[in-house]
DNA sequence: GCGTAACTCGACACCCTGTTGACTCGTTCG
DNA sequence: CGAACGAGTCAACAGGGTGTCGAGTTACGC
């Protein structure tokens, strides 16, 4: 809410002290985030934990951050900056075949989130309490979303995938999928596919989805 | 945790005092809940909120809730009692098309979070927090995955679906996709699909990913 | 009219968040 | 050198939430 005194241009979220050396302590308050992400929930650990954590009392943590979800903030703008390059590397390079492009897309998305399981759960957890960590997931959500309507329309275009729904509903839909499959498969909570069938199973939806044909149904 | 000191069999969830007129004020605070819930977020509502609205002060509430989650459960345990009525429905009478049966599947989810939706969306937020209400969403999704994956299997027993995918896995990435696009469109947080088109769309995927065959992808 | 159980709530203990104001300490510059 | 300044630090406070305890107050059967 407060801004902070001396504004950095780049990180943006955040306070973020301009001069050298408590620089260090600013990322040990990182580390123990990521840290005890691991091990509990971000509701369960308190601005006091991360404040020991870093060897600091919890006064001099406000002078860092303004809040704990603050630190989760910065710690995700990272993933997000990972993902949105992973996604244009992905509907950059021009694929062998059809099915080896999906399967590509598919299976970015998938180590985006295998490779920050904690923070992803944590970025879901965070989701219904904050504004801005709601506002950060769909931006991103919206980016692949447009993405792969983009890409179903150009196959459509081509020739190669039958008209059907509207390629970004089915776009919708179909992301949306992944991120509660794969949500589930990583969290362990509930029913879940297992995460070595994971890419697949969404694979042969995706296809079906998009290119399959439907007989006398 | 402490239980209850008298206890009543029929909802087991939360303590209940058997005798007679504090019923009422039991009934005004779920309607309370029910009533912010429709508001703010469970999160943004304290138990004096509840205690407050049911006119009653905030010890008091304990006597009837061991908790703000316990008054969720309660409310859900309504929920979870219409939605499992509605699926027997749904896969007890015999559809006059395949197209026809999914449809009325869906339709049918669609319908039980369309008529509690505020409740819905403050369970999706609460599965986070709480492990009594994530045990219930979970029993309540794999019932409807074991449904609809014994659907598929005998789609495919009558030669009427190909085989694929593990009609199991597929049953868990249909039911996790209609989770969560149900579950944007009705918060309305993010990219999502337009209620009036979101049964359809739905079913299209559905209808391919158990029917579709891939032609050369 | 009396015991007992349902019911009620003021007051408390505790945990968490976020802020304030005074203090230290290194640097800079007159 | 030493005043001034700004970064960095934290004890102490204010405020709001949860859950509990014990001392009431009814209401009703006997």
């Amino acid at each position: 809410m407060s801004e902070a005194p001396g504004e950095a241009p780049s990180t943006g979220r955040g306070r973020r002290p301009v001069r050298p050396s408590g620089d260090d302590r600013e990322l040990a308050i990182l580390a123990t985030a990521e840290r005890l992400l691991a091990e509990r929930s971000l509701g369960a650990i308190s601005v006091d934990d991360l404040a020991r954590g870093a060897g600091i009392s919890r006064p001099t943590f406000y002078f860092y951050f303004a809040s704990k979800d603050a630190v989760l903030l910065s710690l995700l703008d990272r993933v997000v900056a990972e993902a949105d390059g992973t996604m244009h590397e992905v509907f950059g390079t021009p694929a062998t075949s059809a099915r080896e492009g999906w399967e590509r897309a598919i299976a970015a998305y998938y180590e985006v989130f295998r490779a920050h399981r904690a923070l992803t759960v944590a970025w879901a957890e965070a989701r219904s309490t904050n504004d801005e960590v709601r506002a950060l997931w769909s931006s991103v959500f919206e980016r692949w979303v447009t993405q792969c309507a983009v890409a179903i329309e150009a196959e459509r275009a081509r020739g190669a995938a039958p008209d059907g729904l509207p390629a970004r509903d089915l776009a919708v839909a179909l992301t949306s999928m992944n991120e509660r499959v794969l949500y589930a498969t990583f969290s362990g909570d509930g029913p879940s596919v297992a995460e070595a069938d994971v890419v697949e199973v969404l694979l042969g939806v995706w296809l079906s989805a998009i290119y399959g044909t439907l007989g006398d149904v």
